[in-house]
DNA sequence: CAAGAGATGTAATATCGCAACATATGGACT
DNA sequence: AGTCCATATGTTGCGATATTACATCTCTTG
C-alpha cells in the first residue's frame, strides 16, 4: 500500500487492489458527508457501496434488485432517491447515455469529468475533463453562452478491448 | 422541452429568416440523401421538416403526435424510426439529457457537435466542437481509450436569458 | 410477373422515472 | 419525560420513454 492515491481513470480498465479503492473511496465519502452535514445512511451507503463495488454503471432497477434483496425497500423510489442523494453530493454520477449510474472516483471534491464507455466490455472511466471543459467553455463563449454543467461522455474501445480487436 | 437549434450556433439564439432557415437546410438534407443513396421517404422528410419548423428539441412522442395529425402511423416506432433514420444520416441529433431530437444545422458533413441548452428558455443551440473533441481524444488517449463518438451536452444560460437575468 | 429488400403500420410489452401519500426515525425544545 | 418538526424510508400507482415482433405494403430487379 505505498502513498494512498487517487484512483486514476487508467485503474478502470486495469486490475488493481479493488478492495483497496472501494474502502479509500468510501472513507473519503463518509469524511465528506459529516463535514457538510450531509447524512450518509444504511441505504445510502450500501447504494454507493454496491456501485463501488460493481465497478461499473448500474441501472437503478438493478440497484433496486441489489437493495430488496438485502431487505431495503422494494420499490423504485427507493433505488432513485439513494441514487440521487449520491449525485447530489457528488459521490456518484449519472451517465445519461446509458440510463446508468456510476460511483465517483474523487468524491466530494469539485471536478469536471468526461466518461469514456468501452462499447465492447462495457467499462466506464472516469477521465479528469478540466481542459474538455475549458474548450466547452469557449465555444459556449463565442455565443454568449454560459456554461453551467456538462455532460460528456465518449463511446470507444477501452485499450483491453483494443488490443483483443 | 421547448428548445431551439439554427443554421448557425449565434442564429439559435437569435431573430432570423427562419422559412428561408429551413429551406435551405432541408435541400442540403435532400442533396445528400441522394448522393448516398438513401431513401428520404415522406414520413422522415416530413419529420425533419417539423423538427427544422419546431426550431426546437422535440421529444418522440411529441413527433408522433405531428406525425400521427398529419396521417401517418399512430404508433410509437413510426417516429422513433424516422428519428432513427435522420440521426443515422447525420441530418439530426440526439440530445440524450432532454430525450429529445433537434434538427442538425449542417446535415450531412462530418462534424463534432456540442450541445447549449438554456435553462431558463430551454432553446438549444449546437455548437461546432472540434477543439472540444480534440480535448476529449486527448483525454482518452492518455490511458489508450479510442474515442468513437461522444456526446457533449452543456446546461447554461443564453445570451438573452442571461441579460434577462 | 416473381422474388427479395426495405419501408411502414400495428399491437403488445419492456424499461425508465416520478408524484403522492403513509409511516418511521431522530433531534431540538419545553 | 414528552412534543414538535424535519428528514428519511417505504408503498401504491402512474406517466414517459423505448423496443420487439409481426403484418403489410412498395419498390426494385431479374
Ligand atoms: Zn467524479
Ligand atoms: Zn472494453
Ligand atoms: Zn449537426
Ligand atoms: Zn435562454
Amino acid at each position: 500500500m505505498t502513498a494512498s492515491p487517487t484512483p486514476t481513470a487508467a485503474l478502470a480498465f486495469a486490475h488493481h487492489d479493488h478492495a483497496h479503492c472501494v474502502g479509500e473511496v468510501l472513507a473519503r465519502a463518509e469524511a465528506a458527508s459529516l463535514a457538510r452535514g450531509a447524512r450518509l445512511t444504511p441505504v445510502r451507503r450500501r447504494t454507493l457501496e454496491i456501485l463501488l463495488e460493481s465497478h461499473r454503471a448500474m441501472g437503478a432497477y438493478d440497484m433496486l434488485d441489489r437493495l430488496a434483496a438485502e431487505g431495503f425497500g422494494k420499490q423504485p423510489p427507493v433505488a432513485y432517491r439513494a441514487l440521487d442523494f449520491l449525485v447530489e453530493q457528488g459521490f456518484a454520477h449519472r451517465i445519461n447515455r446509458l440510463n446508468a449510474f456510476t460511483a465517483c472516483i474523487h468524491p466530494g471534491e469539485d471536478h469536471a469529468a468526461a466518461f469514456l464507455i468501452c462499447r465492447a466490455c462495457n467499462a466506464v472511466a472516469e477521465a479528469p475533463a478540466a481542459r474538455v471543459r475549458a474548450a466547452l467553455d469557449a465555444a459556449g463563449a463565442e455565443i454568449g453562452f454560459t456554461v453551467e454543467r456538462a455532460t460528456v461522455e465518449a463511446l470507444g474501445l477501452c485499450p483491453t478491448c483494443r488490443t483483443a480487436a
